[in-house]
DNA sequence: AACTATTTATAAGA
DNA sequence: TTCTTATAAATAGTT
């Protein structure tokens, strides 16, 4: 249609092509417009152009959204919509979850009593106890195996020595004293007092205390997989 | 363009509207390809009829979807889409700090303790100490508030008694034993003891008792907004 | 942007 | 639906 035939492949002149553009644009547009109202067919066109100006006609009284929401749903994009939810949902009640859970954590801190009945505080003092003494039995336990390793290393000190004084009686000219005792500090190196033996130390800083202090600055949530019914007693005040 | 002219307005005779549907649509979508190719431009057609037939055409080589993403980068509809890259973010976040939380939450019930060095058990151990202190601080608050209330029933009822007696001595003839008796019981019910006075009582059900069963259940969720730096020191087993 | 010769699209009919 | 065909519309090349 024109004055001469053209071949559909891309007008390699530049002022040309933009013209065409121009011209086809508008016709399509009107065309797609005719069809939508001649044919009461829904419809939405997008067109940007190579210099990525953008042209749409949506035949939608409200917009171009209602005809892509219902393209996605019906083509099946509309999955990342489904994930959305699912992720809100999840969302809220992760939010929820940790608002009731930092006020009954609270309550562990001895915080916030007020809002537990009498019965409420039996059963937490009762809980902390139980903690409490489990904690001791492994501070024992631990204090336990650092005494058997320092009487095992002195064991071990003590028969070297017993070794070095045998060869300093053997080999009366040989002066070995300083020698053993570097050996005994090597020794020592190896296998390092347990931090709470060093009193003038520092707080240690642990492998995970990082991890710790990436938390929430102000609210360090804990978590107890709970299968003590009696525990479900605790009230949550509204934080 | 045809053997007559025709308005555009809805084609009312359902036939002839499907026949001229059916027409338009292929010449629109042979124009919208040729616009795409001649001009070098990006462009998306939709169209649904009016029996929700979906029909489509884009220029991209990959899909419709680019268009519209594009479509939607442009006319800012986008902004659905950062939100949820915030929500995911969130989501992300609030499960690690549960899984961190969780672990370090078993270490309040005294489970996990292998993790924790001397110090942190330490630190743990006076930790619960003083939550335990606070417990008992207000389990006393509390008994000694139901002492007072007693205390101050029992005086109103010796009132009571004293002016009924009184007035049984000024009118003889008239027998107030049963009377004085049912209004004793009126006013205990009016301020009725404190559950943990009946000792044949069940558990009460706490009205905040259904928060902490609709939590999930095997995980009780506790935060404590934590503000004592020495608490850092515990360690996080991962879980 | 306007013109116009031509091509193309399509309304109506078969 | 599809084909035909007269006619309306679109538009390529020109001004």
């Amino acid at each position: 249609m024109g004055r001469g035939k053209i071949e559909i492949k891309r007008i390699e002149n530049s002022t040309n092509r933009q013209v065409t553009f121009s011209k086809r644009r508008g016709g399509l547009l009107k065309k797609a417009h005719e069809l939508a109202v001649l044919c009461d067919a829904q419809l939405g066109l997008i067109i940007f152009s190579s210099s990525n100006k953008m042209y749409e006609y949506s035949s939608s009284p409200c917009s171009m959204q209602q005809v892509i929401d219902r393209y996605q749903k019906v083509s099946g994009t509309r999955i990342q919509e489904y994930d959305n939810k699912q992720i809100y949902n999840e969302l809220t009640k992760l939010r929820s979850d940790n608002d009731k859970i930092q006020a009954s954590m609270r309550q562990f801190y001895g915080e916030d009593l007020t809002s537990l009945s009498y019965n409420d505080l039996q059963q937490l003092e009762e809980t902390l106890e139980n903690s409490i003494n489990k904690i001791r039995v492994r501070k024992n336990q631990i204090l336990q195996q650092q005494l058997d390793n320092l009487r095992r290393k002195i064991q071990e000190l003590e028969h070297q020595q017993t070794v070095l004084e045998q060869k300093s009686m053997e080999h009366p000219g040989l002066d070995m004293g300083l020698y053993g005792e570097d050996m005994g500090r090597n020794m020592l190196h190896l296998s390092p007092l347990p931090p709470q033996f060093h009193p003038h130390r520092l707080q240690p800083s642990q492998p995970n205390l990082q991890e710790a202090v990436n938390l929430p600055r102000h609210a360090l949530q804990l978590w107890y997989s709970c299968n003590n019914p009696l525990f479900l007693l605790i009230q949550f005040s509204s934080s």
